[in-house]
DNA sequence: TACCAGTTCAG
DNA sequence: CTGAAC
DNA sequence: GGTA
């Protein structure tokens, strides 16, 4: 019956002959213009293949329209299966015959043809979103296949309960390499710090909550790869060069730091400090697996370029994971014995260490014009899709892109500034911009606080951008956004320090919008800096302090922790009862926990915030935050004033450093009690300090 | 086979 | 809704 | 991709 109405398209001479049968017109097709015709020469097969259900008959023309011809049988010619959103590989499969799918035969989803259409452009096939996955009902047969590069989502991971701990005398082993024996750089601590305090000190609460989120942190942190410390904050001049060379451009989504410095964790062996994560190979130690990671960070790199967001975590974290061995791993038995390696990523290791290549890196397409893509996925607000596509049109440079190519207007704003956006900033002139900021709202409102979040409130020595959170007692976001966006902003755009508003909630109607994206400059600069300002209802602020001084991995790792407890963690706040049905969905929307206090949230999760240690000194540990979870609030260790939001500081203690990261929540406020920190802490019950800070 | 954070803003 | 960003 |  569908045969009826089924043909309509008329394939003009040029197509292909041989496809020809197919077709007999009916109601002809209106091809577009010749050189519209991006599919001319291609031999569609839909599947389902006919044109019963309107949507795909809609489809099926438009792919006729822009010179697709349309196979309605399945034969040799047919160049792409394109499959309806509903089906799954597996259904691919048993419709075609696994035996008649070659590698030659692009499999794509319903989207590929639009999409190829509003770009007017053959579209790259491999990018996720065409990608056909396969179905929750996989047969036997389940693996093996593998046309193409599909990737789907996939079966999930978990944590490494791997050796991230080691006691420091372990850690203070490996650990040696780091030259610049007398600097002590800074290192990170980690998280393990936090686990660390556990045996001597005398925590309130249960340990096992702590380990629990070390062990997510840790997984997550290996997760995204980073090299293992995330930001070596640290204010000291050593002879490290620093920011010099972090651009490179690209980051945005997980990349490599070029330095790592290793890390070394350490802590205060007497005090049972435990720290974890040994270094791995820094930059001169060789990694017996160098080779290995090599390759398999080739692969993420690859998986990362196509979009593939878990497959590229788990590469990232096997990565780690084998960076943190000692022995070279030649097996497959060996490797597999590693978390966060299983069969298929031990059977890779493997065939590295006996061939010293891997069959599928090769098989994958080296793309030439990875650098390029690199290139333009260094501009602001130009990600993946968009740099593909521009690629995909033929753009080489980005003088092709300014010249050329469509650009939001953002997207220009991010090219006009390449460099700008892409370079670190000095922490002193992050604060210097704060501080312009923090006079504008004074200005505007005398009780208004600005709390500089971000890399710099964890302390690193540069940061990518200024993050701001603004707040005041007892406000509303409402009236915190009226200030802001009526008086204060005005006011800087007027004073020449803004430069430009990036995402400023002008699209959503009315007066919703809770942030301020834009770029500043310092008088008398002409480089132009990213500047982001939160606008925090008072009830939120504690939330708002977790999320905004980050880093991201942290808070997916605590927020991952929350929903394993029921909970919800955002920035807003920690709620309760949250029931969560079928892949994602919230059924409940939650009931707010606390949103108000920081430390309180951290209690309700179960996550200890004081530690008490031998001596009667008091360390806070704001678990997790700083470089990851190295961020330390301390008590009475760190005499001293406590500057504006962070202070920084080292301990040597015997062989081992302890770097230490004071994050002045409370203390911020506390100018005043500021002397009895330690009891100020220890109430918990007390609200979060917060601190006029000013 | 489900999960791998949760949200805001532009278009 | 997608893309990009935080 | 790994994990459960
Ligand atoms: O995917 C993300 C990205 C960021 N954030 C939070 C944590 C982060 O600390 C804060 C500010 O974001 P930003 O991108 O500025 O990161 P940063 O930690 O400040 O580092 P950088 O020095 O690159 O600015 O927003 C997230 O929760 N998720
Ligand atoms: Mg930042």
């Amino acid at each position: 019956m569908p045969a009826q109405f089924s043909n309509r398209r008329k394939i003009s001479a040029k197509a292909p002959p041989k496809l020809s049968k197919k077709q007999s017109s009916k109601k002809s097709i209106q091809l577009q213009p010749e050189d519209a015709q991006i599919f001319r020469g291609l031999v569609f097969y839909f599947l389902p293949n006919n044109d019963i259900a309107a949507p795909r008959r809609k489809r099926i023309e438009k792919a006729q329209e822009y010179g697709a011809l349309w196979a309605r049988e399945w034969s040799a010619d047919v160049t792409h299966v394109i499959v309806d959103a509903n089906l799954r590989m597996s259904d691919v499969e048993k419709a075609i015959g696994s035996d008649q799918l070659k590698p030659r035969h692009v499999i794509v989803n319903e989207k590929y043809p639009p999409d190829c259409i509003e770009y007017q452009v053959l579209l790259p096939t491999h990018l996720l979103k065409f990608q056909v996955f396969p179905g929750p009902r996989r047969g036997p047969e389940a693996e093996g296949q593998q046309p193409r590069e599909k990737s789907p989502k996939a079966p999930s991971e978990h944590f490494n309960r791997s050796k991230i701990f080691a006691t420091a005398g372990a850690a203070a082993k490996p650990d040696n390499e780091q030259e610049e024996p007398a600097v002590v750089t800074h290192e990170p601590a980690s998280f393990a710090a936090v686990e660390g305090f556990g045996p001597s000190i005398t925590t309130k609460k249960g340990e096992n909550e702590d380990d629990e989120l070390d062990r997510i942190v840790a997984e997550v942190q290996a997760t995204a790869d980073l090299p293992l410390e995330l930001e070596d904050d640290s204010l000291e001049p050593s002879s490290s060069t620093t920011a010099s060379d972090s651009e490179d451009g690209q980051l945005t989504r997980m990349q490599e730091k070029k330095h790592k410095r290793s890390i070394s964790d350490v802590v205060d062996p007497q005090l049972g400090f435990s720290c974890m994560r040994k270094n791995e190979g820094t930059s001169k130690s060789k990694n017996p697996n160098l080779r290995t990671i090599e390759m398999l960070d080739k692969m993420a790199h690859y998986y990362d370029r196509i979009g593939d967001r878990w497959r590229t975590i788990s590469y990232r974290k096997a990565i780690t994971a084998l960076k943190r061995q000692t022995d070279y791993i030649a097996t497959r038995e060996q490797a597999i014995g590693i978390p966060g390696i299983g069969e298929r990523l031990a059977s890779k290791v493997e065939e590295i260490a006996c061939t010293n290549k891997l069959r599928r890196l090769e098989s994958t397409v080296t793309d030439p014009n990875d650098p390029i893509l690199l290139l333009f996925m260094g501009i602001y607000q130009v990600g993946l899709p968009t740099a593909s596509r521009w690629i995909a049109q033929g753009h080489q440079s980005l003088e092709d892109l300014k010249s050329k190519a469509d650009l939001t207007p953002n997207q220009r704003i991010g090219l006009d500034h390449y460099d700008d956006f892409l370079s670190r900033i000095p922490r002193s002139e992050v604060m210097a911009h704060a501080d312009i900021v923090r006079r504008a709202c004074s200005n505007a409102d005398a009780q208004i606080q600005l709390v500089v979040g971000g890399s710099c409130r964890r302390g690193s020595a540069d940061c990518g951008d200024i993050d701001l959170i603004i707040t005041k007692e007892s406000a509303s976001l409402e009236q915190i956004r009226t200030i802001l966006v009526d008086t204060v902003i005005p006011q800087l755009f007027q004073d020449g320090f803004l430069q430009v508003g990036l995402a400023t909630s002008r699209s959503r109607s009315t007066d919703r919008g809770s942030k301020w994206h834009g770029a500043s400059a310092l008088p008398g600069s002409q480089v132009w800096r990213r500047i982001d300002l939160l606008f925090v209802p008072w009830d939120e602020f504690g939330a708002a302090l977790i999320y905004f001084t980050g880093n991201d991995i942290f808070n997916r790792s605590i927020r991952l922790l929350a929903s394993r407890k029921k909970m919800r963690l955002n920035q807003h706040g920690l709620y309760g009862d949250i029931m969560r049905g079928e892949k994602r969905e919230r059924i409940t929307q939650g009931r707010l926990l606390e949103g108000r206090s920081e430390e309180r949230i951290f209690e309700i999760l179960g996550l200890q915030t004081q530690h008490h240690l031998p001596g009667g000194a008091s360390i806070r540990i704001m678990a997790y935050m700083g470089i990851s979870l190295e961020s330390v609030i301390l008590g009475k260790l760190v005499a001293g004033a406590i500057p504006r939001c962070i202070a920084l500081s080292t301990i040597q203690k015997r062989d081992v450093v302890f770097h230490i990261c004071e994050i002045d929540l409370a203390t911020e406020a506390a100018t005043a009690a500021k002397n009895q920190t330690t009891s100020k802490w220890s109430k918990g019950t007390d609200q979060p300090g917060l601190s006029p800070h000013n």
